[in-house]
DNA sequence: GCTTGTATAGTACTCCTGTGCTATACTGAC
DNA sequence: GTCAGTATAGCACAGGAGTACTATACAAGC
């Protein structure tokens, strides 16, 4: 018989609970690995080589985005369905891209995730409920694109080609950094990082940075909560 | 027998599934009621009045800490273990003080958290892995008092008097809107919003609107995914 | 070799942010 | 009635943020 192999990805142990549940129960599905971060995941996925793993985007070390890209570089078998807090099109169009199959926001139903998991496993994509095929996706896409690069930019431009250096900026100013703090931490100069906030705000087309802030926050490109620095004054005890 | 009568509170399906299915297994304890939401909550529990709730400090329109303040306000019997994804001693104070029974990571173990339960069924106090007693509470609450307030802050002072106006000028900050936006707004001076401003970094102890955003999105104070403002262009179908 | 993209860095400029004052008006506590 | 807390708002000021340029250097691709 089909049986279908699963893995599931996410750090929270309760929320991996309620997905494995919700999947253990459908009688052909079956859960063969479990991650909690990104490194993890990926060991586990070259080992087990699941046909689905349903996947966080927001996790510690590397992102789910990361995780997706990572397995189709290396040609494993594995599907991937991509479970974030926040959706938005641009985060789908990258998903997409990057390679995952589906994209479904956190508060989905169990009955819809299996659903999900189905079509996937079938060969199908799925994009916030609704199902398709690889010749519609297509189509999709450059629809999306299409619409998404629009009239203000170049029509072979990714969507945000953040660079490297820009995604290393931005992160530190969602840890509320100035940029003369930035600029001391990187050994680069105040203006150079002044210089690559004004791109990062250009490419994200918001106007300041705190929005640029929450806008990488909500699509989960970096962590709010990060272990290091919790709980000073409280010994925590076996 | 005693059996243990309990409610769940998270706005995410499938991490509500894992609580649920995590207090399921314990043979004397009894899932009586869910909601996904505050206002939902506080109707459920008027209504089952739970022994315990295991309550999402960030939920949709009500956080929280609020609902927690409700149910001591009317009274309700219901002890309160709070969960969020973010902790620090600050929100662990708040959350004591607004009359939580327990304070736990989103990222606990399920084994964690009916140990959690059970201590707070007894009439004890659980923040994070410490177990106390009412007794106890009172001088570690004391202690944290007191070593929080420090020296720069006057001792009757509670730690974040954050007002009402200031609170809503700090969720607009949190949007990444300007001071100049939020002025129109809320209709009232460009000066005036500055001066909250300043008083909440002040208060916060946060040296600009960017950290302020952060720390206040961390507590879960305000969410990052407000479900207003998802998936253009993609219609969702049933 | 040339072009493109990126990281670097500078100057000059505007505008916003955040601070320190002062001041008025309203509310609720004692 | 006084006092504390809050919301309002103004002025003046320092400094950061963000923009618009220009410019150099290096690497990758054609």
């Amino acid at each position: 018989m089909d049986r279908l192999t699963i893995a599931i990805v996410d750090d929270h142990p309760l929320f991996r609970q309620g997905v494995v549940d919700t999947i253990s129960l459908e009688s052909d599905f079956d859960v063969v690995g479990q991650a909690s971060d990104g490194d993890e995941a990926l060991v586990m996925l070259r080992e087990k080589q699941p046909q689905v793993v349903v996947l966080d985007v927001n996790l510690p070390g590397q992102n789910g985005l990361q995780v997706t890209r990572t397995i189709r570089s290396e040609g494993l078998p594995t599907r991937v369905v991509l479970v974030t807090a926040y959706d938005d099109m641009e985060q789908v169009i990258h998903a997409i891209r990057g390679g995952a199959a589906a994209f479904c926001p956190k508060h989905i139903r169990p009955e819809e995730l299996v659903e999900v998991v189905r079509h996937v496993a079938n060969g199908k994509y799925v994009i916030n409920g609704t199902v398709l095929g690889e010749r519609e996706l297509q189509i999709w896409l450059e629809r999306q694109m299409a619409d998404s690069v629009g009239a203000y930019r170049d029509p072979g431009d990714p969507l945000h080609p953040l660079s490297n250096r820009e995604m290393e900026v931005l992160s530190y100013v969602t840890q509320g950094m100035s940029n003369k703090e930035i600029a001391v931490l990187l050994e680069i100069s105040y203006q150079t990082v002044k210089n690559h906030v004004t791109a990062i705000l250009r490419k994200l087309n918001v106007d300041d940075r705190t929005q640029a802030a929450v806008y990488a926050l909500r699509r989960g490109w970096f962590r709010l909560y990060e272990p290091d620095e919790r709980l000073p004054g409280l010994t925590s005890q076996e």
